[in-house]
RNA sequence: GGGGAAGUCGCAUAGUGGCAAUUGCAACAGACUGUAAAUCUGUCCUCUUCGGAGUUCAGUGGUUCGAGUCCACUCUUCCCCA
C-alpha cells in the first residue's frame, strides 16, 4: 500500500528541511499544506523553501497561485488527491509538509464538499455583521440549524457567517454537510512530528525574522501594497510592516510584533496538533539520526 | 538653590471619596469542517471546596463610616528657572 509521510510541527522548527531530506531519501516528491505558500507573491515573509531546497526536491503547492486569486481548501484537497494519485503510479511513498492545521486535515481526513455561496450573499452577510446584526443571524441559525447552533461558537462571526451562507446555498443543515461520512484514503498516513524545545524556538523564530528582514522582507511587503486589503495578506510579517508604512508604529516595533505574533502562531499550531493521534514525535535536532533509521513501512 | 508635574497589577493606560481597581499590549490555556499565519474564547495580585477569603495603587502617618482618590512628611522620577 501506498504512504503519505506527513511531516507535520511549528512555524521555525526546521520542517521545510527535514521534508527535503525525507524526500531525497525516499527519492518522492513534496506537497505542502501552508496556507500562505501557495502565493507567487509570498515568499520571504511566509519562509517559502530556499531556491536549493526546491531544486533539490519536487514541491508542490509552493507559489502556484497569485494573491489575486485566492486557493481554499476545498480545491487543494482535490489537487492535492490528484497530485497523489498521480505521483503514487511511480512512487511507494509522497511527503506532505506544512503548518497549517486544517490544510493538513483536508489532505488527510478529507473535507466534506460545500456549496459556494454566491458573491452577493457572502458580501450581504458580512454587511449584516458589520452593521451589528449578528444576534439576528443567531436566531437564523437556531431556527435553520438548531444542532450546529447549540455547538458554535456564537461569538465568532465567522463562524455563524459561514454556517448560515452554506444553509442557504445548499438549502440543508450545516450539521448535516459536516456531518457527512468521509471516505478513507486510498494510502497509509504516517504523520511524523518535528519537536523544538520552547526557548530555543522563540529563538529560531526571533533569528528567521531577522533574517528575513535582512533579506528584504520590507521590499517584498512594499510592493504588496496595492493587495493590502485581500485575506491573504492578513498575515504576520505583513500586517505589521503595513502598519510601519503607515507610519502607525516604528520599524523596530513592527519586528517586535512579527517576532511576538509569529510565536503565538507557533503556539496555536502546537495546540491544533494535539487533536491528532500517532504523532511520531522526533526532535529538530535529532532528525538527521531518525532519517538514517527510517523506514516508512515499519510505521 | 527656586518653581512645577508625576509615581496604579510585566509594560503602557483609566480612575479625583464606595474599587481587587478600566483599557490595550505581552504572557498562559483553549476552540476550529470554504477567510485558518485567519477568526474566536477563557485566565492573567495571592489562596480557593469557585460560593468566596486575604493582601494591594512609591513609603509612613493622618482626616473619614469608608482613601488609589483628601492632608502632612519622606523617598524616587521628569520638566522649567538658576
Amino acid at each position: 500500500m501506498k504512504t503519505l509521510i506527513v511531516i507535520v510541527g511549528a512555524t521555525a522548527t526546521g520542517k521545510t528541511a527535514a521534508a527535503v531530506q525525507m524526500a531525497q531519501k525516499l527519492g518522492t516528491e513534496i506537497l505542502s499544506c501552508d496556507s500562505r505558500q501557495f502565493y507567487n507573491e509570498l515568499s520571504i515573509g511566509v519562509a517559502r523553501p530556499s531556491d536549493d531546497e526546491l531544486a533539490a526536491a519536487k514541491h508542490h503547492f509552493i507559489a502556484c497561485r497569485s494573491v489575486a486569486e485566492p486557493y481554499n481548501v476545498f480545491e487543494y484537497e482535490h489537487d492535492a488527491l490528484a497530485v497523489l494519485n498521480q505521483l503514487f503510479k511511480s512512487k511507494d511513498t509522497a511527503i506532505a509538509v506544512g503548518g497549517s492545521g486544517l490544510y493538513v486535515d483536508a489532505l488527510c481526513k478529507g473535507i466534506n464538499l460545500m456549496p459556494d455561496p454566491t458573491p452577493e450573499l457572502r458580501a450581504e452577510l458580512s454587511a449584516r455583521i458589520a452593521a451589528g446584526h449578528l444576534p439576528q443571524l443567531l436566531d437564523e441559525l437556531q431556527r435553520l440549524d438548531p444542532e450546529y447552533y447549540a455547538i458554535v461558537d456564537r461569538r465568532n462571526p465567522i463562524r455563524i457567517q459561514r454556517a448560515l451562507e452554506t444553509i442557504y446555498t445548499s438549502g440543508r443543515k450545516y450539521s448535516e454537510l459536516t456531518g457527512e461520512k468521509l471516505p478513507e484514503r486510498p494510502f497509509r498516513i504516517v504523520k511524523i512530528g518535528i519537536r523544538c524545545e520552547r526557548n530555543e524556538l522563540r529563538d529560531r523564530i526571533d533569528r528567521r525574522v531577522d533574517a528575513m528582514m535582512q533579506a528584504g522582507l520590507l521590499d517584498e511587503v512594499s510592493d504588496l501594497l496595492p493587495f493590502r486589503g485581500l485575506n491573504t495578506l492578513n498575515t504576520v510579517g505583513y500586517k505589521e510592516i503595513f502598519e510601519y508604512l503607515d507610519g502607525i508604529k516604528s520599524l523596530e516595533q513592527a519586528i517586535t510584533e512579527i517576532k511576538n505574533h509569529t510565536w503565538q502562531y507557533a503556539k496555536k499550531q502546537i495546540t491544533w496538533l494535539k487533536r491528532y493521534d500517532g504523532i511520531s514525535w522526533v526532535d529538530r535536532n535529532n532528525f538527521e539520526d531518525f532519517l538514517q533509521v527510517f523506514d516508512p513501512k515499519r510505521y
